[in-house]
DNA sequence: GGGCCCCAAACTGCATGCAATTGGAGCGAT
DNA sequence: ATCGCTCCAATTGCATGCAGTTTGGGGCCC
C-alpha cells in the first residue's frame, strides 16, 4: 500500500522531482530552517546535478510557497508572515473538511488498518525529535487526502499542510503531540462510523486547536523581513521605488 | 486599482512568469484547446527566448496543472477528466465560501465600485464570444479572492478557477452568462450588506449552478485521453507493464 | 492492400558557458 | 567608531550544445 503513485501533472520522476522532495522534507523538518539561503550551486553539487536542474526545483518549490525566489538574489526557504500561517490554516480546516466528508463511511477495512497503522507509527515517535513528529502528522492528513482519490484534493491539501508545517518551526513552542494523536484516533474512528458531521467537526477542531496553540504569539517577529514590519509605513514615503501596496481590507 | 502585485512567491517578472501569464491567458481563452502540444523550440522562438525558459514555464504551468508534462514527450494543454473536473469545483466552492466569508461586511466603498464595475464589464461583453465571457467571469472571482490580501488564498483561488476554466471549455454546453452575472451582482449585494450566512450560500449555490449546468455528460471524451478511458479495464489484463491503480474508495 | 521494421527528424533532459547583477570586504574620510 | 565609496568574488539569468528518447513515415515483405 505504499508507493502511491504520484499524479501525472508535475512530479515526473526525474532529477528535479528528486531534489524537490529531498528539499520538501529537509525543511519540513526544520534541517532548513525559515530563511536559510538555498543557492543554485550549492544544491547542483550536493545532489550531483547541474545548476540548471537545481534552479528548476527552486521554481517548482516557490511555487508550492516553500521557498522565497527573489531576482538575482539567493534563493531562501519562505519565512511566512504570522497572518499567512493563520490564512493557511483557515485554507487547510476548509480543504481537509471537505477530505473527510468525502471520505466518512466509504473507507475499506484496509484503509482504516493503514491509517491506525500510521497513528500507531506516530505514537512509537513520541520519544524522538519534534520534527519527526511533526512530519508524521502532517503525512497522516496527506494520507487521508489520498484516500479521497482525487489528485487535486491531494495537491493542495499536501501544499497547505507543508506550509503549515513550515509555519509551526517559525511560530511554535515546544508542543505536545499527545493530544494530536488522540484527535487522530478519534477522527479515524467516526470515519469508519460513517459519521460524516461528526468527523467534520472533529478535524475542523482538530486543526484550529493546533492553529491556536501554535500561533500564539501575533508578533515573536524572529527572523522576520525588515521589509515586511515596515511596509505599512512606506505608503507615507514619496520615491517609485517603494513596493506599492494594493489598498484592502485587512479581515479581523 | 489595476495591476494588483503580484506576491512575492513566484511570478518574478522575468521572462519565465512572461510567457507563463501568456501561456494561462491562451488557454483559458480557449486559443489553446486542451491536448494542444507546447513544443519547448516552438514556444521559446514564438516568445524570443531560449528552450530553457519554456521550459522552465511549462514546469510552472505543470504545477498549477494547466499542462501536463510527460518524460520525454512534447507537454501538451491539461485534458481534466470528468471526475477531476468535479473535484475542482468542489474544491473552489470550499475556497470561494472561505473568501466571501471573510470578505462579509468588510469591504470598502471603493472596492464595491470596482466589483461592480468589473461585472458591467461582463455586461457589456455579453454580445462577444464565449471565451472572453468565461474569462471575465473567472476574473471576477479572482478579484474577489485578492480582496482578502490573503496571497496564498489568491493564489489557490486562481489555481482552481483557472482549472475550472479549462474544465469548461471541455465539457461545457454553450450555456447563457446572464444568469451567472446576475448571481454576481447577488453576492455584491449581500457582501455589501455584510450578510455572512447569506453570501456563502448565495456563492455556493453559483458555483455549484455553474458546475452542474457545464458538466453534464459523464461522458463526452472529446480529446480524452484513451489511457484514462480503458484504465477501469486495465485491472484485468496480465501484464506488469500496465499501470497499477491504487486501491481507492471512489465517493459517488 | 496491409502489417512490420527501421531510420531520420523532432524533441526532450541535462550540462556548460558567458554576461549581468549583487553584496560584502576593504579602505579612506568624517 | 561610523558612514560612504569602490571593487571583486559570488551568484543569478539566460542561451547554446550534446546525448538520449520518441515519433512517424517510407520501404519491404507477406
Amino acid at each position: 500500500m505504499a508507493g502511491r503513485a504520484s499524479s501525472k501533472t508535475s512530479e515526473s520522476s526525474d532529477k528535479v522531482s528528486v531534489i524537490c522532495r529531498a528539499l520538501r522534507r529537509a525543511i519540513i523538518e526544520q534541517a532548513l530552517e525559515p530563511g536559510a539561503k538555498l543557492p543554485e550551486d550549492a544544491l547542483g553539487e550536493r545532489f550531483g546535478v547541474s545548476r540548471t536542474i537545481a534552479r528548476h526545483a527552486l521554481g517548482q518549490l516557490a511555487a508550492e510557497g516553500l521557498v522565497e525566489l527573489r531576482r538575482n538574489r539567493i534563493a531562501v526557504v519562505a519565512t511566512p508572515s504570522w497572518q499567512e500561517a493563520r490564512d493557511a490554516f483557515d485554507i487547510r480546516i476548509e480543504l481537509e473538511r471537505l477530505v473527510v466528508r468525502q471520505l466518512a463511511g466509504k473507507l475499506s477495512k484496509s484503509q482504516i488498518a493503514e491509517l491506525n497503522a500510521h497513528v500507531d507509527a506516530e505514537d512509537r515517535a513520541r520519544g524522538g525529535t519534534d520534527a519527526v513528529s511533526i512530519r508524521l502528522a502532517t503525512e497522516f492528513h496527506i494520507l487521508l487526502a489520498h484516500m479521497t482519490n482525487s489528485p487535486i484534493l491531494v495537491r493542495y491539501v499536501s501544499e497547505v499542510a507543508y506550509r503549515c508545517c513550515l509555519t509551526l518551526s517559525l511560530y511554535s513552542r515546544p508542543h505536545s503531540t499527545e493530544c494530536a494523536i488522540n484527535e487522530h484516533r478519534a477522527i479515524i474512528a467516526a470515519l469508519a462510523r460513517g459519521d460524516e458531521a461528526k468527523v467534520m467537526e472533529l478535524m475542523h477542531h482538530h486543526l484550529d486547536s493546533v492553529a491556536t496553540r501554535a500561533l500564539v504569539a501575533p508578533a515573536p517577529q524572529r527572523g522576520r523581513d525588515l521589509l515586511d514590519i515596515l511596509a505599512p509605513y512606506a505608503d507615507e514615503v514619496t520615491s517609485d521605488r517603494v513596493v506599492k501596496l494594493p489598498k484592502v481590507a485587512r479581515r479581523g
